[in-house]
DNA sequence: GTGGTCTAGACCACC
DNA sequence: GTGGTCTAGACCACG
C-alpha cells in the first residue's frame, strides 16, 4: 500500500506525510475514516511507531487529520480551517513549478489539461469563500 | 543581488541552486553566459567556498550549467537533451502541488489564470519563498 | 447544551470541566443549584459515564462543587475558602498569557477594554476555544 | 537556569517552551541570541536531547525561535510573521482566564494594575499594524 | 559541533 | 487498545 523510500534522502516521516496526504487529497480517505493506528501501521510498514508518529503529527498540525488519545487518528474535513497562509505558499511553489516546467518545454496547453484532470479526479471543485 | 535567507529552514546550497535556476529560467543568465567564480561569489555572500561549490556542482547534475576545468561554469543551452527524466518528475511535482491546491480550495480557473500570467510573462521576476 | 468537541486534542473530561466552570462562573447554574446525574448527562452526551464522573470529581476539588452521596453534586458558593491559592495560580496564569498577549502586539488599552468589558457582561456567555 | 519538574503530568518539553517562551518575551533572550545547543541543554538538565529538540521545534513552530542545521537555533525578531491566528487563540484564553479570577474576586482595578506592570517589564508596546 | 532523523523499548493518559 | 511522552544511543547533513 505504501511504498516508502527507506533509502531516499527524504526522510520517512515526509514520505508518509506526502503519501498520507495524497490518499485524503483524492479522497481514497474520506472525511473522519479512522487511519491505521500508529502501531499498526508500524508494523505493517516495519518501521519505528515513532516515525510514523511524526508523521501523524506533521499531519496534524498541517491540519489534514486528527488525534484523539485513546481512540486514534482522524481525516479532518477538507477546508477545515485557516488555509490562508498555507494557500499562499502553495500558489508561490505552484508558480515555481510551473515556471520551471515551461523553462524544460512543457505548454501551456499541457498544464491547462493536467488541471482538467484533477478536476475531475477530485471530483469538482470545493466550495470555499475565506480567501 | 542574492539574497539568501540565513534562518531558513533549507539549506544554504540548495537556496542558491534555487535561485540560480531562476536566473537561467528567466535568462538573466543567458546559454554560454559564465557564471561568478566560486570564490567571488563566496567572498560576495561571505559564505563558505564549499558551499558555493556544492551549489555549482548540483546545478550540473542537474543540467543547468557546464564546468570546464580551468576556465569556470557556463549556463547550458536549454532543452539540452536529459530533460525528458526531469520533465517527468517536475509534472509530477506540479500534479502534485495542484492537486493540494485545488483541495485547498483553489478553482481550476485560478491556477489556468496563473499559467497563461506566465506564459506572457516568462523572462520577468519570480518570487521564491524560504521554505 | 454541551456542545463538546470530539475531534479536540484536550481530553473530553477537560472540555466538561471547563464548560460547567462556565455555567458556574456566568451563573447560569447558581448556588446551590443541582447539576445533572452523571447518568443522565452521559445518555444526554452520549459519552461514558466514566468520563462524566471525571469531570465532576475534578470540579469537586477545585472546589466549585460539592457532592452528597445518594443525593447528587451541587454547586459551591462563590469565594469559598479555599480561594487563596487557586487565585494566586490563576493570576500567575494570567501574567503569563498578558506577557504573551502584548509581546504579539496587543496593546495594553486593549486589554484594559476587555477587562471593562467582562466585568459590565459577567454573567454573559463567554466563548471557548478548542485547544 | 530552568526549574523542571520531572513530576509534574505536564509533560518536559511543554515545560521548556513555556520557560523559553518567557526568556524570550522578558528579552532575557534577545532577538537572533544564540539558545544554548540542544545537546548542552540535555546536559546541563540532565534530560534527553529529544526532549529537548522537541521543545526547539514546538517553539520554532509558534514562531519563536529559528534553527538552522549545523549552526544552532536563535531567538526570532518580534512580531515575525502571521501571529493574527495565534493572537486570537490568545485573546480567547485571556477572556476565560479574567472571567475566573474575577468570579474568585479579582477586581478590574487589580487586572489593570497587573497590565501596566508588564508594560513596564517589557519595555513597553510593541508597534504592530498586521491586525 | 550543530540540528535532524531514526530505532528500540518503556511507561502514562484516555476511553 | 489508542495516541503521547521519554530515554538511550546511533547515524546523517550542514557549514
Amino acid at each position: 500500500m505504501f511504498e516508502l523510500d527507506i533509502r531516499s534522502r527524504k526522510p520517512i516521516y515526509e514520505q508518509l506525510v506526502e503519501k498520507l496526504k495524497e490518499l485524503i487529497i483524492t479522497e481514497v480517505l474520506k472525511t473522519d475514516e479512522q487511519l491505521p493506528s500508529v502501531r499498526m501501521l508500524a508494523q505493517q510498514l516495519t518501521i519505528n511507531p515513532n516515525t510514523i508518529q511524526k508523521a501523524y503529527r506533521e499531519l496534524e498540525v498541517q491540519g489534514y487529520i486528527y488525534s484523539i488519545k485513546g481512540k486514534g487518528s482522524f481525516v479532518s474535513p477538507a477546508s477545515d480551517g485557516l488555509n490562508t497562509e498555507k494557500l499562499l505558499k502553495v500558489k508561490k511553489d505552484i508558480m515555481k513549478l510551473l515556471s520551471e516546467a515551461m523553462y524544460l518545454g512543457v505548454t501551456a496547453d499541457e498544464l491547462i489539461t493536467m488541471i482538467k484532470e484533477i478536476n475531475t479526479t477530485i471530483g469538482g471543485g470545493i466550495e470555499n469563500d475565506q480567501n
